[in-house]
DNA sequence: TTGAAAGCGTTACCAT
DNA sequence: ATGGTAACGCTTTCAA
């Protein structure tokens, strides 16, 4: 039925005032522009009484920004990834924006043409996990002045904004603590991957058996989703074949949960035969029996920080968009599953 | 630098020739609008050349739609929805559509703003979980002729397309189960609602429970996020207080989790004290010690439904937009928490 | 204190 | 076979 988009000018015929006058009190420029009270409130009262809305896709073809906040991740349906995007939005929505989310599964020829498309879209900043790989469209983003800010891994060689996590020093940590706790031959699960998170993770885990001297194995998969059973199926090789192991140090929580379900079916008793620490917390962890033990990273404050991030990018009054690295500290949990 | 934003305007004064030819070949009507071989050839050469990109914007604003859809969930960090959000994104982009997410925790009033806000972004779609009492907003927008699905619930007074699944059956299914496997006395709980989904989840329960003479005690808690503690402590509160439970059907899965939480706190055995079988499947179902029986939604087949449904009213040539009501099946898995 | 008009980047009708 | 131009709905400068 109704069809009718009522417009700027509809109104200001309806009420013989002009386009200008109104635009004006819709932008609440009515008193800097010395328009009169009545008139003011004659329209405004209009305005409300027909529900008008200004069309935003009007507005941004004419400011040149369309309120639109890319958020493009690895994968928006994992539990990490999910409860950022549900943070962000809080934010994001009380400053006026909009987030459309995407997610790239890692691949970058993908992530480059999700972001080819976008930028048709002129949308104002982009919020992204990038691919290995990913270096000259982040720069071309930032060299057309785009917002963008990274995170969860950044890029050594681009200067360009980043919210991540202290990898390193958190892995060392928790395999510290695997080490105190008695465990003397260490495995680490990870995945096949170059990219600054997990590179760290690796480290951090490295320095912390040698500095005791420790045995150690390190087992990569490939990446993958969690619904492919053949990273399952490795992991579960990889465990079988080394009966010696007494501690795992899970590099993320889904081969953490992989990896706990291969320990299940080799009828490994956590803690007593082995112990387990993950990298990045999950409300499974507590809720496992035995609970598990594990890396949280501050989501809360990784999405504040990315937000607030972006927003400061995009905020006009600032001429040079300030470059903010920041590093965050994660918290180790310790449960049942590594207890000595 | 590069802050130069070319546009068709410079295309056409750069090959000496009109907008309207380079319009013209851009969409694609080079042939039937006649326009010579060799024209054609040299505009797409320079097209290719300069990297141009029509501005989305622009064409949204002349076009009247901006291939926008949104995706309206209670909250995008639940797994749920998240999944979902993941398997329509796919299909989405597919199609050259975009995804604006937003969460509305259930609050009415927060998502009345929501499609406020969006309508003045000209969206051309909305996916919406509807809370309670939104029937007036969504009647509105089907008024104004925009596309839109509804799911996991639907509104019994309003003519609007939907995609749910079958919780009565299901759950009169599952109760059977607890009662086949030697259950007498049942405890159902779930959320304070009077939605669709809730209502006939409720309903199976009570009449598998009715028809089978087996005592009975329903359990409802506020609705809550997964992070809020109160409710934990309700349901512990429950159980502690109903003792001669052996049977529990939780109707959502996070009912589930805090639910399992508590009969551990109580040293229950599941399932020899009590079984369990909870709505929803979740990847953790499978990995709990024991593994916990639960009703999976085809995930899968409601995104393909959405988006077909979705894209098929927003197919300019129908012209009347096709109200498609489904219901879709479930599956029980049944697991250790309910062996007999 | 208010209004006219240019312009944002397109599309598509109507000319030529 | 190609080009001129109005219109989409808005903001903002300049003029009155």
């Amino acid at each position: 039925m109704a069809k009718k988009k009522t417009s700027i000018k509809d109104i200001a015929k309806a009420l013989g005032v002009s386009i200008t006058t109104v635009s004006f009190i819709l932008n609440g420029k009515a008193k800097e522009k010395r328009i009169s009270e009545e008139m003011t409130k004659k329209v405004q009262d209009y305005i409300k009484e027909i529900g008008y809305k200004p069309s935003h896709l009007a507005q941004s073809l004419r400011l040149g920004k369309s309120k639109v906040i890319v958020f493009m991740v690895e994968d928006i349906s994992n539990q990490f990834f999910a409860s950022i995007a549900r943070l962000i939005e809080e934010k994001a929505y009380k400053n006026g924006y909009k987030i459309i989310y995407c997610s790239t599964d890692n691949d970058t020829s993908k992530a480059i043409e999700l972001i080819s498309t976008f930028k048709m879209r002129s949308v104002d900043g982009f919020i992204i996990t990038p691919t290995p790989g990913l270096e000259p469209t982040v720069e071309e983003l930032l060299d057309e002045n785009l917002a963008v800010v990274l995170f969860d891994r950044w890029m050594p060689d681009v200067e360009c904004s980043y919210v991540v996590v202290e990898n390193k020093s958190s892995s060392f940590e928790a395999t510290r603590h695997l080490i105190e706790v008695g465990c003397r031959n260490i495995g680490f699960i990870t995945l096949e991957s170059n990219q600054t998170q997990m590179i760290d993770r690796f480290n951090g885990f490295e320095q912390a058996v040698r500095d005791a001297e420790v045995n150690h194995e390190v087992f990569k998969v490939k990446f993958h989703t969690i619904a492919e059973q053949e990273a399952s199926t490795k992991i579960l090789e990889f465990l079988e074949s080394n009966p010696e192991l007494d501690g795992i140090f899970f590099a993320t929580n889904y081969l953490a949960f992989e990896g706990l379900q291969a320990l299940s079916k080799l009828h490994k008793n956590i803690p007593h035969d082995i112990k387990v620490v993950s990298f990045d917390d999950h409300y499974f962890f507590s809720l496992y029996n035995p609970s598990i033990s594990a890396i949280e990273q501050p989501l809360e404050e990784i999405a504040d920080r990315l937000m607030e991030s972006i927003l400061k990018q995009l905020d006009e009054n600032l001429v040079e968009k300030p470059v903010q690295k920041l590093v965050l500290n994660n918290k180790l949990h310790i449960r049942e599953s590594s207890r000595g």
